[in-house]
DNA sequence: CCCTGATTCGC
DNA sequence: GCGAATCAGG
């Protein structure tokens, strides 16, 4: 029995196949099983796939990096329970180019709240938006009763998984989370 | 708060 | 070669 850790090539075909399909390397990670984000990341690189959606024209500039590593390592704290790496699954944004109608004049839908989406209790107002938080708009703007979704963002997107899916619409649905049933 | 990839460096 | 720790950014 090939262990579990080791990157055979299977395991790296189908890394170069998700990684190259535009998933999140913690996406891979947990697809993958028994390795943490860190390996998968580190497996991209080594076999020089990184810089997958970067700006091609533009170089990226690379300074110095100190990293400065303190000598104790502890290492070995995977904790999760045993093979259950499923932490923050949370979906991110394709990146699609945002389609802008120059010529026509399309007619803004005003956002329908979609109050049935989000719980109360995970509404917030302006006040309490974080970051991290979705602005997913509810409500009308000007009523007193005006909140925001509140929910957990994915990164760089103002608004969490479910509201950026309807904001941008993709017309290439990617499909995130597979039913994994192979966890016997 | 959460996540993302990038890099370093001990193993 | 591997990946945890760390960095830097969104």
């Amino acid at each position: 029995m090939t262990e579990a850790g080791a990157w055979t090539d299977e395991r790296v075909e189908l890394l170069k196949k998700l990684w190259n399909d535009g998933l999140s390397a913690s996406q891979i990670a947990a697809e993958l099983g028994n390795v943490t984000r860190n390996a998968v990341i580190g497996k991209v690189h080594r076999l020089g796939l990184s810089g997958r959606a970067k700006s091609p024209g533009s170089a990226a500039p690379r300074p110095r990096k100190p990293a400065a590593r303190p000598p104790s390592h502890p290492a070995g704290h995977q904790s999760s329970g045993s093979a259950g790496l499923t932490r923050g699954n949370t979906a991110l944004a394709p990146q699609f180019a945002p389609e802008i109608e120059a010529e026509a004049q399309v007619e803004r839908e005003p956002a329908p709240a979609e109050d049935v989406v989000v719980p109360f209790s995970e509404r917030v107002t302006i006040m309490d938006l974080r970051e991290y938080m979705c602005r997913w708009p509810m409500g009308d703007p000007t009523s007193p009763e005006f909140r925001f979704c509140g929910g957990r963002s994915a990164t760089g997107l103002p608004y969490c998984a479910y509201h950026a899916r309807i904001a941008y619409q993709p017309a290439a649905d990617r499909r995130r989370d597979r039913n994994k049933a192979i966890r016997a």
